[in-house]
DNA sequence: TATGAATGAGTTTTCATTCAT
DNA sequence: AATGAATGAAAACTCATTCAT
């Protein structure tokens, strides 16, 4: 900060933009908010150890956000679209991998933001948190939904399951999947849900199907 | 109250006992701290609130709990051992409707006491509960898991499914069974939910024999 | 007094009469508020305390006194005037175990009681109990005040002391003699503290005198 | 803060720093602390009392001290030391007017501090306390029997008193004397205090000399 | 009278938020 | 902009006192 001026001295190093080291700030906080709520959750964690764990003061952290919450929500914005899974080819693949490799790509964004762990304490109290969860879930459930219901089409699903019941069961082991992974070996975990996962949707002489036209796909470019 | 004329004539009955009435206050408490907890979430919920909730004095919360943490513990002691799930028999029932109606059975204490919805608030704070819980957890873990075993040596289940993993996403499907149900139809869901779990164990050819079975026993004590 | 007439039917065993029951459970109360004072202090004894440690009911304790200063208050009036010390006459007897032996019931009935453990704790916030403290001690000074200044007369005492702050030494010592008694031998320390406070009344040579007299009339009595 | 202006003026005056204004709001919390607990006693002086009596509001008490207890305990601190007396040397002076400094000096800091009032109310229920204020007497005591022991040696004492019991009441006397120049007439009560005290240690003769010779040193030194 | 459950004002303490510097 | 001291509302908990039985 003093050393602004000694930088016109050193003349060729622009002086960092304000902007810049604002958002700086900014992030610091953000990252001082996630780690000690995921660490004491989030009434536990006080405005002022925010501040301090990011090494600024108590006052600084308003300058930033209007309140705790707030840095909550903005801690939710920035990576909820992130967890938003592509919409996967069941064809182009074999399922099972994709899905595993869906899971596992999840699972770590998830497990890097962590905030999941903080939700369940404050959906009941705040409602318009809830909404933005709910619409992300809802988001999330459209989309695997409508990815199995053209899964449908093709012929591809069991035909007596309800696909929103599945929809339902693969969302929840998606997002519990942290849960599971957290205590054992990391890698095979993943495989063995998408198993299980896939199970519910596609009857496995489908799956070997699938799984055997890849490995030609596989096969014939190896040929070449 | 009312009753005490009443009494005069019946004759037989003596004053509403001391600890019955006792016993109905800690049980108002009990259940508006219930109700509280899960509208407001516990940290919102205050001692104050349960008990002018439950029509009485701040003080008298004291008389029957030491703090409101303990109050939670007792809401969870009572109910806990009764939502341990029966051992299911697979051979001697059609498992979809058999899963069908513990599920529901399950869901719906789980509902009745609600406190399921205050437990992710408070299990990073609150080690002792977290342990409690976890034990819980553990026991129906082995329980279904076991279930699970004897089903595969009798050569019931899939083959290729990793059992652990889908006792593992058995136990979040119940789990959060109540968060499905609550939004849409009820009785049709949980049979929903059976076929799907009930897929993930039993291949579907599997099922119709054991339906099968089932069915003929039925008819043969039909036939008699 | 109304059971005299029960008495008769009852026959020989007298009921006990109804006062003096009500008496016997004051007694407890005041009992049990005097060692529950001493023990734990004024502010830190409760209602309750006193009355389950005598025995009976929180609500009980009211019907005996307005409240808790009150039981304090009957404490001190009961046994003030106990403490109030007979005059005493100096020729009559060698003034050191004259003393001494004042000294030491007055240390007794002191300790028994033992009320002046909570005193200090309370004369700040209790301008009554103040008064009737300052009172009591106002009586006590005047009266070994004249005690002195007759001795004075009779050319008993020091010339050269102001018999005014002769008085104060002597009831600070005579109030703190508990304290000082407590942490070590008993008989003899009076004695010493007889002494000392002797000496700042009477020049040694007036003692010897005095013990002298004393001694003859003995011997006289003796020689009878 | 009005002041401000002016500082430009006088040029040389800085900002007040802000660990001064600190000390000072501490000083101002002691302070409070102090005063409210002479008037109403400990436990009738609240945390809000002493913040709102200071000036400041609640929370802020909390900055400087842990709790009330924490706070009593600096005044303590602070002060306990400074009552420590100074060895006398009872040949250089008149030992008459040299207590009577020692103690007009100890009854003004006393006085000036005046937490001696608050300590019986805390006795009883803080062990720490308790043990500070023993080990602050026990040195006490030791100093003014060590001094009298060697006054002793010197052939300076009464034979026939036992110095431990003089001592001890030199040290009532010495801890009473704030109650007793309270009501009445200042200088002239700490003389005859210091009269009645030296009664206890020395004969009247030995002051005499004692007074004689430090008489002639002066008369020595006015004669130059 | 006796009981002890019930009351609720009052205390300590915490912490999100503001504000003077 | 940054600082961190100050604020004060709000929570948990206690206990003298009342009151229905």
């Amino acid at each position: 900060m003093t050393s602004s001026d000694e930088r016109t001295f050193v003349g060729a190093f622009p002086i960092i933009p304000k902007q810049e080291r604002a958002q700086q700030k900014r992030s610091a906080l953000l990252e001082s908010g996630r780690s000690l709520f995921i660490e004491k959750g989030y009434e536990q964690t006080t405005t002022k150890d925010i501040a301090s764990h990011a090494g600024v003061a108590t006052g600084t952290f308003y300058r930033y956000f209007s309140d705790k919450r707030q840095l909550l929500l903005s801690l939710l914005e920035d990576k909820l679209d992130k967890l938003m899974p592509p919409e996967p080819n069941w064809m182009h693949q074999n399922p099972e991998q994709l899905l595993a490799s869906l899971l596992e790509n999840y699972t770590k964004s998830l497990e890097t933001m962590g905030i999941h762990r903080v939700l369940p304490e404050l959906l009941p109290k705040d409602r318009e948190l809830s909404m933005i969860l709910l619409e992300a879930r809802r988001k999330m459930h459209t989309r695997i939904l409508s990815s199995l219901q053209q899964a449908k089409k093709a012929g591809l699903t069991w035909k007596d399951l309800d696909l929103d019941t599945v929809t339902w069961a693969i969302m929840i082991m998606v997002e519990n999947s942290p849960e599971k992974t957290e205590h054992s070996g990391r890698q095979l975990d993943f495989l063995e849900m998408a198993k299980v996962i896939c199970r519910l949707v596609f009857p496995p002489d489908i799956i070997r199907n699938l799984a055997d036209i890849e490995g030609n796909k596989h096969a014939g470019a190896e040929d070449k």
